[in-house]
DNA sequence: AAGTTTCATGTAAACGATTACATGGAACCC
DNA sequence: GGGTTCCATGTAATCGTTTACATGAAACTT
């Protein structure tokens, strides 16, 4: 049973000294490591006897391969990045659960990247993806990163499959899951319109945003549908947050013609601005009808329950990591995926006065 | 220059055909790959010439450390799992956030894992651990994965620094960083008391928590201080999510002698439960003062806005992962830390009338 | 000036898997 | 029965680093 030159592979009351190797059970099972790692990969290229004295060895041992070794040789990692821009915020939350549950069904891990807004995080990432550490990669940010400026020495260039979430990113041939932005704004600025509002106030996002754009446009293109002019005074800037939804409800009050109506393009912006209104003693949706964007959990129990645009958020991160593993497993994939929003009417929107 | 021998390392245009190795960098600063790991690694040992040469060759080659092979090699993956019950969860999203912004810092990467209630991902993610794919672990879920049944095989035992966030893990012997929910939930208690309640309804979390054994201690710590019996009949289960608020919610207004108070373990039930006393047409805090626990965004914007215990929730995160990396880098650090929290005091809880 | 210490560097052996290629035997076909 | 195909398995090269050890030069020491 001793082979010499074993190493330090000895034990002590059963416990291994060192996690165990393929070698260890390789050995253990009479077999090579070639068929410990077969049998492992393709049970189905390994005879029944082979498996099971492999299966059994590895019980025995308590083998788990070493991820590192595997990737080191199979150029694979079995992980996938997905780079947010903000980890805290409720909306996102959800379809990380769903790219999630999706990857580990397929066998992946997921790294998250928190980009919070710093250029130094975006360079980190994009040397994690070229260093090889994932195999791909899921946008919610809207661009790329590691955008290396032209000329100098020979940028990294990442080659891994990349899926952008929500926001399109312009300029580059990538798969992207989406709902259609522009259309559900113009549909919840009509359905405000349909109810007698023509003078309804718009709580953008950042400015730079593909998808504020595509809100904002589509909040004009619903104004055009029901005969009302674009008024740029009805424009208040935000940024997605409840702080900013405050603000905006600030901004709102302070005004001598108030709008009888807000769009809001998040629903955070909406429950913080009617914060504010409840506050300065104006009434949802008696006083003002106030209407959100993208259906989080708070929506449906915020008082008064809010009117929003429901994104089904969990397929969102379902579909992206699909399309992901197809992609990386070389099955062919749609390029672009439109997923379907619904206007829900709850208590935060009245007919006007 | 042309070497023999050199495979096909050839390029094309300036592309090169093939990412850059540490062989190319040494080759091209000529020095040996020895040379150039150092560095990198410890630049202090390398004299400044090599050094420049080293960064000059890297910057041409757009060179960037394989991990898998680093890995293998070192033993370390600058990775850190963390375990969480629910990813979608507000509370957790904050901390998430706190833990990946040191982590960072400090040059490790995050691992997420989504429990989600099945001991299947349970099982992969111990193996992940003892496959060595990640150096330490956080744990937010209150018990240890991979607590694989006695005597059979030999349980590939989980080696590798683990710190306990939140939950204290009972019988382990791990750091841990969490606050005094006990000492809160009396101080709750004991709040509501003051002003008058002394019919206070509780709603708890899932009961197997630990969390919700502290508070549950603490709420009744809190009644004896303040002289009020016990009553079982007013302890509500939920399982702090916005749907069990509104359960309790129902739960409450069918009872035919109503508590004056409500004192819900999260937020998210509190405002779950707002609701439905408000379709029921209860008022808040008129009839019935209501309080949440963990102060997340929405507690201040909520309708009323709602009187809980303020957690430190980001610098919880900042704090784990902070014991983890001392640990991690062999550095000491304390076997627990406790964070303060605050009462926060807002409108939806009145005197009794 | 000979011996010792320090320093910068190179050489080559790991790390632990996967997998191309080789091998030898069984099964199959005319 | 000889040639072909197929199958299960083994041998050994390979993935790209890090790092223990060796080396030789320079800088001190006495």
């Amino acid at each position: 049973m001793d082979e010499a030159g074993q190493g330090d592979r000895s034990e002590h009351e059963g416990v291994p000294l060192r996690a165990a190797r393929i070698q260890d059970v390789a050995k253990l099972a009479e077999v090579s490591t070639a068929t410990v790692s077969r049998a492992l990969a393709t049970p189905e290229r390994v005879s029944a006897e082979a498996r099971a004295r492999v299966q059994e060895a590895i019980a025995k041992t308590g083998y788990v391969p070493n991820l590192a070794a595997r990737s080191l040789r199979s150029q694979k990692t079995g992980m996938v990045l997905v780079v947010l821009p903000d980890l805290a915020n409720t909306f996102f939350s959800k379809i990380l659960r769903g790219i999630e549950e999706t990857l580990f069904e397929a066998g992946y891990g997921m790294i998250i990247s928190d980009l919070d807004g710093s250029p130094e995080k975006e360079a980190h990432f994009a040397a994690f993806t070229a260093a090889g550490r994932v195999d791909g990669a899921i946008l919610l940010n809207g661009h790329l990163f590691g955008q290396t400026r032209e000329g100098e020495g020979k940028p990294a260039k990442i080659k891994i499959p990349l899926v952008a979430l929500c926001e399109a990113i312009p300029g580059v041939d990538i798969p992207q899951i989406e709902i259609d932005n522009r259309a559900a704004a113009s549909r919840m600025t009509q359905h405000l319109a349909s109810l007698g509002h023509h003078s309804i106030a718009y709580v953008s996002g950042p400015a730079i945003n593909i998808l504020e754009r595509e809100r904002f446009q589509g909040f004009k293109d619903g104004l055009e549908a029901a005969g009302l002019p674009f008024d740029p005074e009805l424009v208040i800037p935000g940024d997605y947050t409840v702080a900013s939804g405050v603000a905006a409800g600030q901004n709102l009050v302070a005004r001598s013609g108030r709008p009888s109506a807000v769009f809001c393009t998040s629903d955070e912006m909406a429950i913080g601005l009617m914060r504010t209104l409840f506050s300065a003693g104006l009434k949802v949706p008696e006083d003002i009808s106030v209407t959100g964007f993208d259906d989080i959990e708070f929506a449906a129990v915020a008082e008064p329950a809010l009117t929003t645009i429901h994104q089904p958020r969990r397929e969102l991160g379902q579909a992206a990591a699909t399309v992901l593993i197809n992609l990386l497993q070389g099955r062919p994939t749609p390029k672009r995926i439109r997923l379907e929003t619904e206007l829900v009417i709850r208590d935060s929107v009245r007919p006007r006065a």
